[in-house]
DNA sequence: TAACATATGTTAGAATCGCTAACTTTGCAA
DNA sequence: TTGCAAAGTTAGCGATTCTAACATATGTTA
């Protein structure tokens, strides 16, 4: 993999372009991989324009500020999660366990291995929560698990509110990709065994709302 | 309330001291103000600094740089989850189910109104999360959650992993605390609900497991 | 084809921040 | 009293975000 950010360009030397081409997409792709190396707080966006080869200033031709650029990635984060849920269902069938569960641990191993992605959607800037591209993306998400949940219960004729019990196994699973990728739970459990944890509590907390009505 | 964050020092102007008393703790408490208001990213240690009334380079008699600081008061955060867990354990006895709910809706609730603080405490910021002081408090709280949690089930038989069931249901109160205070909830479910929800979920995630032994 | 308009780059610079170096004042202890 | 260490100060470096003014490429239109 070379090095240099530089864009490709087969025989004519790219540099002689003054115009960049598609310096919007090569800076959120930039910026993409800066917040999964270095940290969303961590990164500089004088960084992603040296990466795509072009001065400081020349993200303001296409983005209003820095976080409007964190916000577009912040939004394909959400697209992919939307994307990881899409494919569980697809190959499982909707409204199967196996859906349910490859979604659950999806989600956590989405946290794992897109950490900094994960951290900026679900981070501490709240000007970037804001955002209402997050905004529209992230309730897209979420409704789309929420529904997923939601149908599997249905399909199971699961009595009581589905909608809740849904929430509630997206909140345990939110809980436990945010603990384990701050690695807060340390020596009490380890990675192998949080996958464990989400897999054999997923079925029972979908099951637990429901044997409570009876 | 004074605009000025000079201190208050009765009849003698404070100005005419060259040394300030307690720099550092003056520090602290200002960065603490800081981090709740303006969240751990935006805040600067020269706003500190101006709150404090000295000069920017000051800090640094005290600390060796800005995380330090930072280390600091993420650990007396972490110090106040534990009291507030320790109070209610007072209030209702050890091992009582009402302990163990209300430190539930005691960990939501520090979550909601430390917001600047839980999210500085749980942050993406790796080399805060590595201070040895922040990891050994941190280590603390939940080895001490954990071990209320786990003394409960031990008092009401539960069989299985009493640590297993008591890192679930963490789990769970840190993935609503999280949601909650990132707005994903959104128009799902509203902040009175998210306490019912925990108030509800707290005592069938306990005895889930142990239903599920026998 | 020439010329203008617009999009998209550039350089220069202001304001701010973290942090360091070198200097100054203060308080304590020999 | 004197001297030293602790705890301030000012000055300044390098980096960052963002703005302003200028330059160049692109493409539409006469």
């Amino acid at each position: 993999m070379s090095s240099s950010g530089e864009p490709v360009a087969g025989d004519i030397p790219a540099k002689a372009k003054y115009h960049h081409g598609d310096l919007r997409e090569a800076l959120i792709s930039a910026v993409q991989k800066l917040v999964q190396d270095k940290g969303a707080d961590n990164f500089s966006l004088a960084d992603a324009c040296r990466q795509a080869g072009v001065s400081t200033a020349a993200p303001y031709r296409h983005f209003r500020d820095r976080n409007e650029i964190l916000a577009e990635v912040s939004a394909r984060g959400f697209e992919m999660l939307n994307d990881m849920a899409a494919e569980a269902v697809q190959r499982h069938g909707m409204g199967t366990q196996e859906a349910i569960t490859e979604m659950a641990k999806g989600y956590v191993k989405f946290a794992v291995e897109e950490q900094g992605l994960f951290r900026l959607m679900f981070g501490q800037n709240p000007a970037l929560s804001a955002e209402p591209l997050v905004r529209e993306t992230s309730k897209t998400v979420f409704g789309y698990l929420i529904a997923h949940i939601s149908s599997f219960c249905e399909a199971n004729g699961f009595e009581g509110d589905v909608d809740d019990i849904a929430v509630k196994l997206w909140t345990f699973l939110h809980g436990a990709a945010s603990l384990l990728i701050d690695e807060k739970y340390e020596t009490v459990i380890d990675e192998l065994d949080v996958y464990q944890m989400v897999a054999t509590a997923t079925p029972s907390i979908l099951r637990q709302e429901a044997s409570l009505k009876e």
